[in-house]
DNA sequence: CATGAATGAGTGTTCATTCAT
DNA sequence: TATGAATGAACACTCATTCAT
């Protein structure tokens, strides 16, 4: 039988005693949804454990407070978005494929929700505690954006007549992602849907033409 | 000794009565200043109401509850977005100084700051009551954009060889000023300045490259 | 249990509003039955608050925390045993009325219960913060008993042979009325009256018996 | 009901040290330790299994609970009051002998500070539960008292006048030590060794000149 | 048997909201 | 109307106690 999925939503009373990591593991992922919903005032201990199958007493088992589960959950969600497999625009096959798996990579997959509210609870709550925020942004959002700054950079110096790229010109390239990113958070998963794929569209259609000319 | 009270205010706590209105306004500013300092749940009807010179209770005399103050102040700050100066692309002078004008109505000007705090106030908002956000969207954003692309494509009709624009196409062209407001969320006033300057360069220079053509 | 309290302990719902004054008098006195009943640890604010006939929210409209009501309790238990009448032996009449009077001040009267009250919070307490019982000791116990020490030795000196006192000769004449105090505290009224009853009168014999002298 | 312990009560010939003993008996000493410090309510049964060298939940399987184990505590540290050394006043010897090794035994000695955690205890159960203290009163207390009571009639029998002495006038010979203790706990150790002294020496004069006859 | 994860019943405190004055 | 006392419903956090391993 495979195991209790981590969000148990019915009500058996039964006991589940699991190894202090895995349910921190559970505790941490709740944790970033409560966080990122409602933010950290409006999250409530309570309905972060019952999300992770425990008690409100049974948290603090492993988070000394609320205040620490959130630094705790800053702490791990900082790390991955530099270590994931590093995106390389493939350099062979045409212009359209390379800017085709470059928006595929930008718009959703996999990661993306994931990603989306962990960038939903930094926007939040940047206004809380900005520095913080400032802090992931120098350790682990610059460096990747960088990565991905020289793969398309590098790629546009051998298949285009670009040379540079400001930051700005990079920034442009990202930028109707981070608008459909907002669609995406705020007015919700199926009017924003059309709304995005348009903008996608739009945005592969302006991307090729400005590329694919000289 | 000297006896100082915690609450210090300039005048020794006289019942000012104002009239209603001008009250209430007072009440929507301290709302605005709290709710996005706070986020709605962080903020307390106890500071609001102590901002805006009153009580508590006297703030209920304006306000049924805290909801009612936070959907009102929705809709004071989303008011003017729709009913201000609507903005038309000049159909007389240069391609240039339309597109500048455009830009300079997107980018920070004095309300750069109080659209940020809507922005961020949207996307708390959202995780809390989806819906109220989707209403938002539906009664006053999107006739917002609708005018926009009005504007933007009855100039482009009367001017270059461009016929129609697609929604897609149209929100091409406000996600730099998205992304700016996203740099301007997360790493703050001064070290965001300069990304932003970079992005509404690269963003002028598309514009005119995409629309003067042909 | 003992009598209730001036507030009224049955469960009307409605509610009374009061002068802060009053009803911080009837929480103070709440809290110096609770605290000194259960010590500050057991003691709850809720029952407390519940003593003094309003919530424990509506407590908290008055005093800040539970160790602030405390410290407030502490405050004004200070003041009146310094301040109250100060007793004097009358230095007329025989030894004998002298005597009794100064028993009947020592030994219980209206006044007692509160005293004791007093007492046994700040026996159970001294464990707890010793620096604040000290400086209750310092403050308010120490010139008590130096005024009754006093007033003693005036009439000592005026009606016998005896000149000078130290101040243990003075301590031992009350003492027997501190073990009365203690046999109240630990084994209860009823039982401990005969006690008391039995200690008072060789308390007198033996004051009687030293003072008459010679 | 009394104690079970887990060795078997039937053989008494195996008196072999059980590690079960050792650290119940650990167990007791940080239990003292605890309870004298913080009360019954504010000690915490962590604390106190940690003090012991073990586990919250291995304290559990020693004692069924922490009101279990505050009964214990209490039976162990009533018993030695009245089995110690049953204190005689030496029939030889002169009576200023006599008095002093009554007065030692009274005023402190090693046992002292024991004697006042044990008191303070008692001070703050005889709150939370008058009738287990009432019990200690009347099963252990009350007998060593009336073990004392006959040590010195029959003392005094030989040596004096006095042939029959009230419970009034034993206590009176106690209660200069009962003002000591109250010193003790309050003013704390240093600042009240002056006037312990004073008290026992004014204590031993009373004494001394009572007896001495007539 | 001892341990650490887990729990249920509080406990102090806050807060949006009401009501009598 | 405006106020301040009062309330009920949380909420973060604690603790004595249990149970699976």
């Amino acid at each position: 039988m495979t195991q209790t999925s981590k969000t148990d939503n019915s009500s058996p009373r039964k006991r589940t005693r699991l190894p202090s990591e895995v349910r921190r593991q559970y505790i941490l992922d709740a944790a970033l949804d409560e966080f990122s919903m409602s933010g950290f005032e409006g999250a409530t201990v309570e309905r972060i454990a019952r999300k992770a199958g425990i008690t409100k007493a049974g948290l603090y088992a492993h988070f000394t407070s609320k205040e620490a589960l959130f630094e705790a959950l800053l702490d791990t969600i900082m790390l991955p978005v530099v270590t994931d497999d590093a995106w390389v625009l493939s350099s062979e096959g045409t212009l359209e494929s390379a800017v085709d798996s470059f928006l595929d990579m930008l718009y959703g997959d996999s990661k993306t929700t994931r990603r989306l509210t962990i960038m939903r609870l930094l926007l939040v709550e940047s206004g809380r505690n900005p520095q913080r925020v400032q802090q992931w942004y120098q350790q682990s959002y610059r460096p990747y954006i960088q990565k991905r700054q020289r793969a398309l950079e590098s790629y546009l110096r051998q298949h285009t007549s670009h040379t540079t790229l400001t930051s700005g010109q990079i920034a442009l390239a990202f930028s109707p992602a981070v608008l459909a990113m907002f669609w995406q958070m705020i007015i919700g998963g199926e009017s924003a849907a059309s709304e995005i794929a348009a903008i996608k569209a739009s945005h592969r259609e302006v991307m090729l033409r400005l590329l694919s000319t000289d």
